[in-house]
Parts: structure tokens; C-alpha cells; sequence
DNA sequence: CGGGGCCACGAAAACGGTTTCGTGTTAATA
DNA sequence: TATTAACACGAAACCGTTTTCGTGGCCCCG
């Protein structure tokens, strides 16, 4: 087992001073032509390697990110964190995740593991207890530190600092202008409870897409969910009572869930019914009939937030000075068969 | 923006010697007990928190361990992700993940990234590409070097280290059997191209059940696609022109976009054409039908996975006594709606 | 009153680098 | 020949901890 090398070991070895090995390998001019082809050779013939840790406590940058999502296995999430990673992965940094599950207290404790020198600055998606408590201590916390943070799809308008959306409410709003242009008369919504940021800005696009074009709200036509709901009977109840041409869901699983309930009561989709669901992922192209659904493009999302990030961690600026931008992705709509042209 | 306090910052303050607060904080009784409640009462006021870094760079632990995998946005792996998150968050430890895209290069540049004292140790999934190139030099140098490995699913046997499989020959074994025992003649395997190991395991156990019960193998309802097909024609064609009365497939993908093949044939599932699918994902799930699919049970190998890892990083083993296991973990088929009881 | 032992604390090395500054040697210049 | 500048390198501080070892002061005992 050959351990690590060390520029202590490569210094001894050549009987020459460690800050002559590190100037030699760093081709500093301070160093004779000779003794640095001679220091070089030997780092390279022993697979030389700095240590990122040492380099980290010098110069107090990790060149780590530290990402903390609600969820991992959630298409979404993923697809960001695909954008988050490719990104800082050719700005040579590294990715640390952590999974806060939802819970607002899994949320503080990562932070504050991560907070203590580990990472450089976060990306955060907020759990859904964090929106439901509305406590953001932890983030005003990591604010004061200095410590850079981008938040995503899951925000808050509690906190100043950069963030990155889509712009939620009117891709909602588009989504159900084009059902109504399809002629459709009674549209539901089936979304969740409405703590979730996100949920709540689609059901206003929803709800401002009716009014605008006179058409009646009756909220006997939302159906407000449990986030993670495995049982079914509520939603097929509310399609075995309703009389409905067309359904817009802030999510791909309800959407999938429900056409299922359609089609078990015979319903053609999309001839009787239409659907379009929230966040194109793996179930929209692979439902059947596939879904037309509004992409979140994630991974774009990803990207423009580790931009984001790095750009702050980079490029620090003097105290008060700090300007924090809003990035807002347009979702566009994906059409399917679930939807008539 | 209150940077961050050191005990320097504390000892300094309270003019006492840097030692003297680092004993204080860790209750040592080498220090006053007056001495000890002003230290600690001042490090608690301005919220003192040790830095990470110094102390990774003191005992040489960083208390992360690395993962690399293919791809994250993939179902199977973040599920393997969650459990050894979890089990890593339990024992103290961060994560962090990099992508290697099923590419050698970027699975050769992730792991020399990590293993510069960045991590503890690595846990993997092997690229596409490095079990088609079949070089593995980047696993030995790590392995060299002390640093603990655990390969998981897709592994390979030129390296010793410890890692975690699931019994994939005798999943697909008993999954054709079930076909079998259901009167099923024509049991077509739709996989992939050969190099990829675990696909290679599952082909065997199809082979062999065929075997074992008197039935012919036909190479002919064996279709073998690449690993990422967009393409649906060469699979739609294979439908098209042969006789089929069930299907085993090695992902929950191909099983989906099959039974799509067969019901646009006019094929009743199950009735007239079994399906059974590897990985139970999300697709699995919300497909209609259902699909009957082996469950990889991906979180559950995370977490032996981590449990392993940690094992080897905290109990050093002298020199060329290190042994190394590899578990085998059962998978089981849910049965679904996508075959007959 | 002197020596031993304990208490409470500090100095310093170490982890593995980077970087500033100082210095001995040589060669060029006056 | 004396002065000086350039060159090539080393010493040491520093990043923030932990930990070993030393030591001054006090008390106790002979």
C-alpha cells in the first residue's frame, strides 16, 4: 500500500527545502530550470498529488457545493441537481448532497454539518415543513455568515438572496388557456395542499386563466391533496361526482393517477377528457396515452443556479454591496396525447 | 456578516492560551472548572463551531464519503443513493455524488478528483464504458492507496474490494419461471448489449430457466438494443413479426415501451402477453397495466453499501489482512397486473 | 524551611500545503 | 577591487485544530 506523497516527502527525498518543491511545482521563476525539471520529474514518477484538504484550510475555499433537496428520488430534483453538478463540475467543483425528507429539522441539522467550513455556499430546495413552519433562522444563519445561497423551485420571499423559478403561475395560466381554446367547459385542478409555494402559484394561474376568459370558478372542481398521497379513493371519488372535460395537475403523478380513474369510468382521453400534468418527467413520456405536460427543464435550472452560486463564491463583494437576482425559466409546454391539438 | 469564530478569536478575547479553550470545549479536567464554564459559556454566546477543515486535515477523516454513478437522473440509482445517505447521515458522514455519465474519462477524473483527501472512501456503480473498456487501473490505484472501496450492481470481478449485489441470475430465473408455470411457450428477453454485467447475469438466469424446463431457446425471441435507445422501430418490428406470449426485460423501460408494441398489436396484457419487468421503479407502478417487475431493492443495498464502507473506514485493518465479502441481496418480484397469477 | 507532588495552564509540534521575506552566492558594474 | 543587483533557495508564518509535554505556583509534609 504506497500512501500518499507528500511535498515534506518529495523535500527530503531531494534534499532541497518544501517551499522549494511547491514553487517548482507551481513553475514558479524563483526556482533554476534544473531543479525544477528535476523536482517535477520526481512529483510526476510519484503520482504527486496535492491534498485538497490542506489546500482548503489555507486558502478557506473547499471548491465543494452543498446541494440539500426535500427528495432524491424525484425526477426533478434529480434533473436539477444533473444541471447543478455538470456545472460545477467544469468550474472544478464538487457536490455535496444532503436530503432534508421533507423535514424541516433534517434541513437545520445538514446546514449546519455543511456550514462549518465543509462546503463553499449552498443551492437549496426548501422542504416542505420549512414552507409550512415558516421558519427560515437556518437561512438567514448561513446569510450572515457570508455564506452564498441560491434557492429553487421551493423559495421564499422571507429571505434575500439569489433565486431561480419558472414562472409557475403563468405557465399554469398558459396550460389551461389551452384547454379552454380546445373548446373544454369544465376544467378541474387537482393540486396540493396549499402550503407548497410552487402549488399555490399554479392554482393562481389556473384560477386567473378562467376569470380572464369569463368562465366560471367553481371550486367544487380543485381537489387539494395530500403531498405524497397513496390513497386513491378521494381522488376517484371526486371523478365518480364531477362532470369534467379537462384536468390540470401541478404534478405528473396526479396527472397519471387520474387518468387512470378516467379511463376505468370509460372516459376517452382525449377525446372526452383532456389532462395535462406539472414537471415532464419519466411518467408523462411513458404514460399512456402519454402526458402533455409543462417541462420544468431542471436541469437548466441546475445550471443557471451552480452559475449563480459560484459567480457569488467567486467574486465576493464588499460588505452591503451585495445585489441578489431572481432568475425566472420559462416552462413550456409539452404536447402529448393526452391533450388535443 | 459576523464571519465565522476560531478559538483563536476566543482565546484571545478571554486571554487565555489556544489549548486552554480547545481542553475547555471538550470538558477536559485538566482545565478549571471556573475556567471552563467562562470558556464555554463565551463559545455558546457567539456560537462557536469547530472547522471542519482543520479538523479532516488534523485526523486525517474528512467524514465524507464519494459516490460516483452513471447517471442520477435514473431511478434505481438514487434509490441506492437514499440509503446510503441515510446510513451515512446516522454515522455522521456527508456524501458526495458525482456523475459519471457512463463514461470512463469522467469516471477516471471524478474518482482522482475525490481521492486527493477528499473522502474516505468511494462507493460506485461502474460506467457503461468502463465495463466495455474493461480497465479498471483507476480502481487499483485506489485500492492501493488505502482508500476503502464498495463496488454495488454493476461491479466486476478483476478487483478485490467489497461490494453488493442483488442475486440477478436467480431473479430472472424465478421470474421466468413464473412465466413457465403459467403456461407461457413463447417467453421472449428483450436486454441490453452484452457487456453490461448485471444485464448479462439476467440473461443467464432466462437462459438457464428455459433450460431447466425442457424448452427451447430461440435466439430469435432475444433482442438485444442498446442501452439507451430513443429508437422505438427495431423494438417495434421484433413484435411485429414474431409469436409471443410473454416477455422478460431487463429494465422497467423496455417493458413499458414494449407493452405499448403489443397493445397496439391488439394484444390484451395479461391475457395474451405476459410482461415482466427488472428495477420496480416509478414506471412500474404507474403503468397501465401495472407491470409485474423484480424489485432491485435499492435502498436497502445503499445502505449495506455505506455500512460497509464506514465498517472499513473506522476499523483499519493491518496490511494484507483486509478481507472482503460481497453481499448478495435477494431481490423479489411484485407482482402486478402485467401477468396472471 | 526545603522538597515533592499536584493543579491549571501554556508552548509548541503536527496535519499539508502557500507565500512572504530574508539571505548567501555569484556575476556584473563602477 | 569594492559595490550592487540578480539569482536561487530556505526559514518561517499561516490556515484552525488537537495533543503532548513542560512548568510555575501552591500546598502539604517531613
Amino acid at each position: 500500500m504506497k500512501r500518499k506523497i507528500t511535498l515534506k516527502h518529495i523535500a527530503s527525498e531531494l534534499e532541497v527545502s518544501i517551499s522549494t518543491v511547491s514553487k517548482a511545482l507551481k513553475n514558479s521563476d524563483e526556482i533554476s530550470r534544473d531543479t525544477k525539471e528535476k523536482i517535477q520529474a520526481f512529483a510526476k514518477l510519484y503520482n504527486y498529488k496535492p491534498n485538497n484538504i490542506a489546500i482548503s484550510l489555507k486558502n478557506k475555499r473547499t471548491k465543494n457545493i452543498g446541494v440539500i433537496i426535500p427528495d432524491i428520488v424525484h425526477h426533478f430534483f434529480t434533473t436539477v441537481f444533473r444541471g447543478i453538478e455538470k456545472y460545477a463540475n467544469t468550474k472544478g467543483y464538487n457536490v455535496i448532497v444532503c436530503v432534508s425528507d421533507e423535514s424541516f429539522d433534517k434541513e437545520v441539522i445538514n446546514m449546519e454539518m455543511l456550514a462549518n467550513g465543509s462546503i463553499d455556499g449552498f443551492i437549496m430546495a426548501l422542504s416542505a415543513e420549512t414552507q409550512l413552519k415558516n421558519d427560515f433562522n437556518h437561512l438567514k444563519e448561513v446569510m450572515e455568515q457570508g455564506i452564498p445561497l441560491v434557492l429553487f423551485d421551493r423559495i421564499t420571499d422571507e429571505i434575500s438572496c439569489d433565486k431561480v423559478v419558472i414562472n409557475d403561475k403563468e405557465a399554469a395560466y398558459m396550460a389551461v388557456k389551452k384547454l379552454i381554446n380546445n373548446g373544454r367547459k369544465k376544467i378541474a385542478l387537482i393540486t396540493t395542499e396549499s402550503y407548497l409555494n410552487v402549488s399555490e402559484k399554479r392554482a393562481q394561474g389556473y384560477y386567473q386563466a378562467l376569470k380572464d376568459h369569463q368562465m366560471e370558478i367553481d371550486e367544487n372542481l380543485v381537489l387539494r391533496l395530500p403531498y405524497q398521497f397513496e390513497d386513491e379513493q378521494e381522488s376517484e371519488v371526486f371523478f365518480a361526482t364531477r362532470e369534467i372535460d379537462a384536468v390540470l395537475c401541478v404534478n405528473e403523478i396526479f396527472a397519471v393517477r387520474c387518468m387512470r380513474h378516467a379511463q376505468k369510468r370509460g372516459l376517452r382521453i382525449p377525446e372526452d377528457i383532456s389532462f395535462i400534468g406539472f414537471t415532464d418527467g419519466i411518467l408523462s413520456r411513458f404514460a399512456s396515452p402519454r402526458l402533455t405536460s409543462v417541462a420544468q427543464h431542471g436541469e437548466k435550472m441546475g445550471e443557471v443556479a451552480a452559475q449563480m452560486l459560484i459567480d457569488k463564491v467567486e467574486n465576493e463583494v464588499e460588505e452591503g454591496k451585495e445585489t441578489f437576482r431572481t432568475e425566472v425559466l420559462k416552462a413550456t409546454l409539452i404536447e402529448r396525447e393526452s391533450t388535443v391539438n
